[in-house]
DNA sequence: AACAATCACTTTAACGTTTACTAAACTACA
DNA sequence: TGTAGTTTAGTAAACGTTAAAGTGATTGTT
């Protein structure tokens, strides 16, 4: 065992050719005549040789890599939206450097930096919740590496962005309900210095005020996107004694953490208390009731952010089309279907 | 825009010090005085240095990165497994490479072979449920690369493991359940040629034996690990009108199928046909019922695996403990709690 | 006072590729 | 038959860093 890795000099000096011609009869070049390449990718074959990706890189000067940032994996959203982001890298021949920045704001910078260190020759991300300061995003394209933000964006002059249409779909999902008859609506809001966060936001605000109806300000709540904050706020209103009738939660996690607590202090939704949220996951259509929803399509999204990327990458000096809003839909399954209050 | 990066020979340049001073410097190495990697440090710093990591791996030899394979990713155990992975790694100062099969054996051999041209310290792997011929993985151990089975692992002698003991756990889930009564129990066990369709598959054996308990070979059902399968082998036992009363399922997607599927057909679970799994996640609680599992602790999987990866890379010919079993836990929620059949 | 050890740096070479340039041999064409 | 072009290969240099070996000055020891 431990056999040292072949290397082109190796076959180079088998089959008495420069180790030029080896690499480049590896890489098909039309410098080498076929019958030649034939010969060495067979030797090349049979000796086991792997090209070291490393010195390759170094060489070229690319490293046909791409760097991801996000900030959870076990996340529905997230996890396809990686996922399809790996099966678009496969297809053009990328490979994939996936960080996770935890959403915590020091994390995502350390980790942006390992990528430029790598090289990478573009960057995906989905800022953290905690992102304030912008400044290393500046850097990176001060070094001329090709970003796109997906979903979670800074705000930020003349980037490129892939989103959905947060507020639309917000706006959406609170005319929905209205029209169903609700009017005491909260809203879950996570961070409203987010983009996801602040969109939504508007969009409920939009919905709300075009039908008259008055927002009431204990009932939109800020602190997060996943399950804690879903559950913490809506213990707040509940010790309070100041429920509404329906929430309307900024994630799908929030409406988790929601579902956790109502389960825990015996109250009902739909017949007690109402929800609707932003974000759909597979599972949701087994929750006990199924949840109605506002779908990010992430396969789009993802398939979206790499196209983008792929462009820059091409051609760096191209501008071009860079705010892609994908549309979403309203997906009403047995939440906020029907109102039945007073 | 478009700024060259700062490397070594910049620094030294504008310092007057040779560039491997510059380097040795800032890796804090004894020969340099300390007054000079300050000075060093300082102009980095201003100069916004940041290391050539492709030229760094090259010349030294290692690449400070660990490779890991997964099945999958929008899956609860692998997210959180991978998730913990990555916080791992940071403790560690290794970088992840992750890669995914998506089952594909085809894929997972190419996605190897990346790994070990990137020159990857060490692999993780939980392999595809398609993976039958296991060359590459002795071709990894030939290179001597640490490599570490995680979950579902191959059939080789001598390898490094880090599983739960799929077994046992299936055993205690089963003999749960025959204690409450049930008898008419099935089976979808998805591919018992992996180890974790086959141990489980066993443990259901062990305890139906140890109680007498006859096994229809029809409620055995082989197919996947997926919801599709759970789905499908639902269907194909309803309409055969051949349910059982208890279907214990290979994994915790396998069930969400029988969900689906039973939620399709107007059947209650519990009531018409009861549940458990293999696997947890953490919206199970909210499904409706809540279903009842066996856990299997990611977290632990994934520090387990890091660990061992770890120590089989500080010590190459150091073999040691290299098959650890994680116990599982038996979480009861609201499915197979109660037996109440005719 | 002589020699060894230590300190603080420098020089040289290497990591395994690729890019850019060069060269020889053959081909085609007028 | 000479020249331009093409085909096929080779040579030299570079990518940015680190490991290993070397150097001169200072310090320590007996």
């Amino acid at each position: 065992m431990n056999s040292k890795p072949v290397k082109l000099s190796d076959i180079a000096k088998r089959l008495h050719y420069s180790t030029v011609t080896i690499s480049k009869a590896l890489r098909n070049h039309p410098d080498i005549a076929p019958s030649t390449i034939k010969k060495i990718k067979f030797a090349a074959e049979e000796m086991g040789y792997t090209p070291n990706i490393i010195a390759r890189n170094l060489s070229s000067r690319k490293s046909n890599t791409i760097g991801v940032v996000v900030p959870k994996i076990a996340h529905f959203f997230f996890g396809s939206m990686i996922e399809e982001i790996y099966n678009r890298a496969l297809e053009y021949n990328y490979e994939i450097i996936l960080t996770v920045s935890q959403e915590n704001a020091e994390r995502e910078k350390k980790h942006i930096q390992t990528l430029m260190a790598m090289k990478v020759e573009g960057i995906i991300i989905s800022i953290s919740q905690e992102t304030k300061n912008y400044d290393i995003f500046k850097l990176v394209e001060a070094r001329g590496i090709p970003i796109v933000f997906v979903d979670r964006v800074p705000k930020i002059d003349n980037i490129s962005i892939v989103s959905v249409d947060d507020r639309d779909g917000a706006f959406r999902a609170i005319e929905h309900a209205i029209k169903l008859g609700y009017k005491k609506i909260a809203h879950f809001a996570g961070y409203t210095d987010i983009n996801i966060g602040r969109e939504r936001y508007q969009g409920f605000v939009d919905a709300m005020e075009k039908h008259g109806l008055p927002i009431n300000p204990e009932w939109v709540c800020h602190g997060g996107f996943g399950e804690r904050f879903g559950y913490d706020s809506f213990m707040k209103l509940y010790k309070k004694n100041n429920l509404p009738d329906l929430i309307f939660t900024v994630t799908y996690p929030v409406a988790l953490g929601v579902y956790s607590a109502a389960k825990e202090v015996g109250l009902k939704i739909t017949e007690d208390i109402d929800i609707i949220c932003f974000g759909n996951a597979k599972v949701q259509s087994l929750l006990s009731p199924p949840i109605s929803c506002v779908n990010q399509p992430t396969d789009l999204l993802a398939k979206s952010a790499m196209e983008l990327l792929m462009s820059k990458i091409k051609n760096p000096e191209l501008v071009g089309i860079n705010n892609i809003k994908i549309p979403t839909e309203l997906i009403l399954r047995e939440t906020c279907i029907t109102f039945n209050k007073n």
